[in-house]
DNA sequence: TTGTACGCGTTATCAT
DNA sequence: ATGATAACGCGTACAA
């Protein structure tokens, strides 16, 4: 079968018995300079119409020096939905929000990238000619120096370096967080366990440091032993501080648990322990990516990723729009957790 | 910051003292018919490395009417990891099977695409001018023609339709099966229940022939009510059939699920009934995508979807290398499943 | 409105 | 045997 040739401007020009320039400046509408009668604009969109014409997004890369591509640096190269939940779902969702503006996303990831080493990413996007990037909680201020140096428009998202003025997308736990543990205290709880991530970042020290202050602020004491800190979000070290939790003479009634990962890690270990989530514990999780999907469906507090995905492709997009880089325009986003509300809290026996 | 303007094959080439056509020729190697002396191919080869040089791949796509973009039409468009989880994996290993060939993967999913019709989706795609389209489980001979009629390389995958002769790339349920439900043989049990997808499709039906089959050659009897059929692969149905399970008189002591999410959802169910696998209930899925991600982990018959996303991206590439269509050539790949064994598995009590 | 140059790599043709 | 020249793919933008 020969393959099918698809309509192109001369195509279109020649049957509305215009030139190209003006099947361009048709389609283009106001983004064009422009002007055109209302007769010959009216034959173009038929012919266009009738050819099924739509430009080739290769030739009008090509002109544009537009690619219509968008980098993306995850967190974590390790990309598997289940291990690291998320940084795939931010992946996931920047390529929803870039397709319904024709844009792609190329993602650097262990296969694709030789190196995480910020010459090798920097090399590899430029190879590929993107647009802009989206950085996931960049390791080092350099590497986000030097794709600002390139002259890209940058976006930094979940944990951003403020040495570097870009704009950047970030969660506040506090919302949700806050919620979650008025909800276990509301129930009667007092005994409130924690597990989380002990890094210093905001991202993640601001769960802590929420979980804290909200049970300071009701009065509720947090015993010693009751606060497990990770040094990464896994399932191992979930299951590893669950187990801690539960050899405790003084035992918790409930555990907000800040992150799904750990939360299954935790649930794993209550779960060989023939300990039953709600009925001998309670359990909150922070992130409700696949908090519903567990036995029993988690309580969980939700992070908002797509919004943050969309708007970091709308910021970039923008830059690129008006033709001036993100750099300078600081502009911080933050976006609000919520608590979603399922069945694995119930009030202390 | 100025955007910083990246080599370009003239720059190579007024470095090496040579015309482009000489810095293309020797930068595509055997590709290129063109013979050119030793000396000025290393000459070229040094100025392409001091200049970082790379093909900008959006000209080349232009000049070769190679977009370097392949299709891919899954079977669901709900686009999410948990609700859906095969169609959405195979997207992932897609894109990863492709951008290891400088290749992209573009999905037509729910936001992307305006509707799943036919004339849509080829619109969508010449659109965008894919190079090759991968189809999982299309919903009619006529779409897979469509596709074929516009010269487009196309492979099916998983549940294809033979009555149009494309490759297609199908996975052997038998192999783990059967050795899921040994091991549950050996490990003691004879009451053995299987919930399953009821539709006509081989991929759906040999889970359930090979579960009667096997357990027939072993002499275990089926009692009536232990085989659940179910119309989807989702949570509901799952834990609805789950509980139907549980409900019976005659309870089976082992469960063989042919997919994660009715897992989960029979998972659930159990946890409710406080029915502890596999203390109470064995439990073996089909799938392997999160079962290992659960409380408890489960046993699981997983299928290899990377492999199938690999075979399915090479096809269509060796096709579009050798110019010639995938039509005719209906290679039909068939790769098997295999069993994981974790702890939701004990012999009855 | 139209003609024309341009973006960049590839390839067929031509010259040495 | 080597390498240069020119045309091409397709849409866009500016001068005419």
């Amino acid at each position: 079968m020969a393959k099918t040739r698809v309509a192109t401007s001369t195509d279109v020009a020649r049957r509305a018995g215009v030139s190209r320039a003006v099947v361009s400046g048709v389609l283009n509408g106001a983004m064009s300079t422009m002007r055109v009668s209302e007769g010959t604009r009216l034959r173009v969109l038929a012919a266009a119409h009738e050819l099924h014409y739509s430009p080739n997004p290769i030739a009008r890369a090509l002109r544009r020096q537009r690619s219509n591509v968008i980098g993306f640096v995850p967190r974590s190269s390790r990309r598997t939905p289940y291990e690291d939940p998320v940084p795939f779902l931010l992946g996931v969702h920047l390529a929803a929000a870039c397709i319904e503006l024709d844009y792609h996303v190329v993602e650097a990831t262990a296969e694709s990238v030789r190196s995480r080493e910020t010459d090798e990413l920097v090399r590899f996007f430029l190879d590929r000619h993107v647009d802009g990037v989206v950085l996931d909680s960049p390791e080092t201020t350099a590497e986000v120096q030097r794709f600002v140096d390139r002259g890209l428009p940058v976006v930094q998202i979940i944990r951003p370096r403020p040495e570097v003025p870009t704009p950047s997308i970030v969660v506040d736990a506090r919302p949700g967080t806050v919620a979650a543990l008025e909800h276990l205290i509301d129930l009667g709880h007092r005994r409130i366990a924690f597990i989380g991530h002990g890094g210093p970042h905001p991202a993640d020290r601001s769960r802590l440091d929420c979980f804290t202050a909200t049970l300071a602020r009701h009065n509720v004491t947090v015993h010693d032993g009751w606060v497990r800190l990770t040094s990464d979000y896994d399932i191992e070290q979930g299951r590893a501080a669950g187990h801690t939790l539960l050899a405790l003479r003084e035992r918790p009634t409930s555990l907000f648990v800040a992150g799904d990962n750990l939360a299954l890690g935790a649930l794993q270990a209550f779960y060989q322990a023939m300990v039953r989530v709600p009925d001998d514990m309670s359990l909150v999780s922070y992130d409700d990516i696949f908090a519903a999907h567990l036995a029993p469906p988690l309580t969980s507090v939700a992070q908002p990723l797509a919004a943050v995905a969309e708007r970091a492709i709308a910021l970039i997009v923008d830059a690129l729009d008006r033709a001036g880089p993100t750099e300078g325009a600081a502009m911080d986003v933050i976006l609000p957790t919520r608590l979603t509300v399922r069945g694995s809290v119930r009030p202390p026996a």
